[in-house]
DNA sequence: GTGAAAGCGCTAACAC
DNA sequence: GTGTTAGCGCTTTCAC
């Protein structure tokens, strides 16, 4: 390995100068710096970033973690998570937690301050107060995608306007003329999805549709959590022209129980999801969702890790979080009359 | 912060002993352990890990080289990856290169010997070549999943018997009695995925059917590319009764173009794919595929690595990958008769 | 502009 | 058993 030293001495400067010219190279004399460049290059050299992280106080390292990446939502968080950590050239750490604190709790111990400048957290089940207790002696930690979470000077929280999704969902079916819905809710890590179901309720009886009319069945969130929910839900409720999930994992499996009791989607049932994974274009049929704003919010979970890590102030709206848009593909349909 | 050193202070040692009582206890007198120890508690002294990789002229990370996480296939594998690493006290940074070899080179170049001990690359449009030589300079490379690679020293690789895999794919139509058989071969990165359309043939040609008879289709590594490549074969070929995959996403798709063609899979058209990501088994039909010893391979991988850094001589065999299984569900069916 | 020197937090001989 | 010492490779004042 080719060091700072070796290539000041191959270029008849010291360090320090080698250093400038990698950092400032507007301090260093046009001459000396293509003196050391050269140098650079015949070496082969190239900074080792654990010393510079050590030198420096901080690493160029940012963590992600998240429950189970097994879940198409996250790959595609997580793409666009490094892509943004990597225009501020940091790097990304995923860390998996399979959804068990035990995990969790050993990664932030391990990561945070140390091999991780900041870390961005997704849903875990992890309280928030413990959480705040390590961002508090460790790196900023960033919450992302949190249900119902407030963001706070302590834990700054990047998400969806869950509840605007929901009634978007809800706006869509009774639009298209249902009355007798079902819903289908997940609980993930890090509690029940309820926020995006009361958005949807709340909007449902804005539209006259009490509650109370709304058979809600519990869920894993998975789509075999979502087949089975929603094959109990069918078979109890035959008289449902349309079902909501509160994501779409769920809401696939929900579209495959529907099949399998001999239900046409979007002729006999209506199902809508939420999220719009690129699964939900490529299924068939393609799945009606509420598209979150993905890409909008890795990059600025990055961003808010970043600024806190380098206590820049953000300016005024820069974390403002666009909102999730309705997205119409084929397992939506007119209620049938009856 | 809590350091070393401050630890050291309170329990009245030096910092040479605290980190002998977290790295050698036994060197140390169960008193001082107890006195040390306390001392860690209640500061809330936590290692830093960059120090630590610094001065042991190593870090505790591995890197993971990839093309492109949004593919299903690679979240199953990182999971098993990191899952592996975190088992031998590793972190994992992923390195999505979105198939671009420049940011391939920055990324080997920025981790491989400096943020990352060693790096697991999957398939890239970097060549074997260009690798060894940045093994040679850096830290260990170990190549997995590459379609025909070969392991050399300088360049491990573990990697599945795509050959096989193919035969048996092969083997499980011609079974079922098809004999007009169409492949759909998948142009990824890292180039055409046709060691497995060679066994592929191979046995077809040992069951008697010459592989001219055996139409390929180039297709994008997608369902979307399986989809466009599998429309026009069986819309140029429609008297074929079975069509091979070289991966599970494009099977998807050719089973979604045999649909909007008319046709019913397993009935008019038997599928088969390869890999067997977990959307094999949650699509409907169930495809049928070719199963990835993919943990496996992570965990083979994950290990090679962690034996070149640390020297270590692998014990024999211990490096064997198990062969792939044929998973039969319900995209294939006996062919019609004609 | 460039160099000298101190130090980031930890490890690893080696001495006592 | 424990302490002393010398780094690991880099950054960063502060002199010159």
């Amino acid at each position: 390995m080719v060091t700072l030293a070796e290539v000041a001495q191959h270029a008849q400067v010291t360090a320090a100068t080698v250093s400038n010219v990698l950092r400032n190279p507007q301090k260093v004399k046009p001459a000396t710096v293509d003196k050391v460049m050269s140098a650079i290059r015949q070496l082969g050299y190239r900074p080792n970033l654990t010393a510079r992280a050590l030198a420096e106080g901080r690493t160029s390292t940012l963590a992600l973690m998240l429950s189970n990446i097994a879940n198409p939502f996250y790959p595609e968080f997580v793409r666009e998570a490094e892509c943004a950590a990597r225009r501020h050239g940091h790097f990304l750490l995923v860390c998996n937690t399979d959804d068990n604190p035990a995990i969790a709790r050993a990664y932030l111990d391990q990561i945070a301050g140390t091999l991780a400048a900041g870390v961005i957290v997704m849903n875990t089940d992890v309280s928030k107060t413990e959480l705040a207790e390590i961002a508090k002696r460790g790196s900023p930690l960033v919450l992302c995608m949190w249900e119902g979470a407030q963001s706070s000077q302590a834990l700054p929280c990047v998400t969806v306007d869950y509840g605007h999704a929901g009634a978007l969902a809800a706006g869509h079916l009774v639009q298209l003329g249902h009355r007798r819905i079902g819903a289908v809710m997940g609980q993930g890590s890090g509690g029940p999805q309820s926020v995006r179901l009361q958005g949807f309720l709340d909007e449902l009886a804005l539209q006259g549709i009490s509650g109370d009319s709304v058979t809600v069945a519990p869920a894993v969130d998975s789509i075999e959590g979502g087949y089975a929910a929603a094959r109990v839900l069918l078979s109890e409720h035959p008289q449902l022209t349309a079902l909501f999930a509160t994501n779409d994992l769920m809401a696939i499996g929900a579209i495959h129980a529907a099949e399998d009791l001999g239900m046409r989607v979007p002729l006999d049932l209506s199902v809508i999801g939420l999220t719009n994974i690129h699964l939900a274009h490529q299924f068939r049929p393609a799945l009606t969702t509420v598209s979150f704003p993905t890409a909008a919010i890795a990059s600025i979970a990055v961003a808010v890790a970043l600024d806190r890590i380098t206590g820049t102030k953000p300016k005024r709206g820069a974390y403002k979080v666009p909102l999730s848009e309705l997205v119409i593909r084929a397992s939506t349909g007119r209620a049938a009359r009856t």
